[in-house]
DNA sequence: TATTGTTATACTCTATAACTATA
DNA sequence: TATAGTTATAGAGTATAACAATA
């Protein structure tokens, strides 16, 4: 049903039909959009990762956390900060390294996480994507995780990979 | 040929294949990416965007252009102040609104902006879609093109929409 | 009174470096 | 010597307000 690329005007293609472009712009309206849906719930998309990480991986040290969501060992530090604030999530000694801190996700943290999930699914399934069908859902996301595949962006792979060079 | 949807691990569903998570990575990785191949050119994706937009479009005011752009005329002061510093662009008087100025590509400009495409698409073409078939690439532009559409991002469609208040 | 370009200011993000306590 | 967490600082980016010239 696509009716695919139509050529326009006489010279240059329009920049609006690039992949390229359309991925960078709905990107951005994403990241605005989601914000704006979870800002009620008093957290960001930062805190929405973060708790989605430690409940799939409770008790991660901050240096893990940081490696597997591909921010900065220092901004981490406000981030724990803001959900123990928030009663969240909270710090605890690590067993054996006395250096490190463990996060782990506290029931009010799971609780909101249920409902920022419901945000999320309700964003994604009823206002960004709701003018494709199911079929064309399905074939999107797995172009998508292919194309991220390729650029080694998926979290949690290569955890290696992802030192960011001080 | 995809093999669509594997339902994981026995408690969330991983961020990770959620296409309103992966439009979010994307749309960063691919700014990034872009910026990092337009560097050596010695402009960035503001640049690149509204040279492309006015070798279409030539003499439009700034207002004219930071709506198109969807960017705060306050920055247009420094974006254009950038481009005539490089040659690659100039104002000149409106014809009739003494107010206003018009923006206008110079040889530089169009010749920089030849190159900046040759960049774009060969960002786009062998190391961001180089995974998928012709076939893929074109489903997967138009089913970005439909989720865009239906978010009313496209640019110059509804210049109207884009006061930002102040 | 509203609009164009401009400047100034503040606020958020991010990147970098350096410090401490451990390993 | 290297690492975990922390703190401080500087830069980029963005948002808001105000101003002069003109409509």
């Amino acid at each position: 049903m696509p009716r695919a690329d139509q050529e326009d005007d006489g010279g240059r293609a329009l920049l609006a039909s690039h992949p390229a472009f359309l991925l960078a712009q709905l990107g951005s309206h994403v990241k605005s959009r989601f914000t704006a849906h979870l800002a009620p719930l008093g957290i960001a998309p930062r805190h929405f990762d973060m708790l989605a990480l430690l409940t799939d991986a409770d008790g991660l040290t901050q240096q893990q956390i940081a490696r597997e969501l591909n921010i900065h060992r220092n901004v981490m530090v406000g981030l724990v900060d803001e959900l123990e604030a928030k009663g969240l999530a909270e710090r605890r000694r690590h067993p054996t390294d006395r250096r490190a801190h463990t996060v782990h996700v506290l029931p009010r943290g799971r609780e909101l996480l249920r409902r920022a999930d419901q945000v999320f699914d309700a964003f994604e399934g009823d206002e960004l994507l709701a003018t494709l069908s199911a079929a064309d859902r399905r074939t999107l996301t797995e172009l998508l995780r292919r194309v991220a595949a390729a650029a080694e962006l998926q979290r949690g792979v290569h955890p290696a990979f992802r030192g960011s060079p001080e």
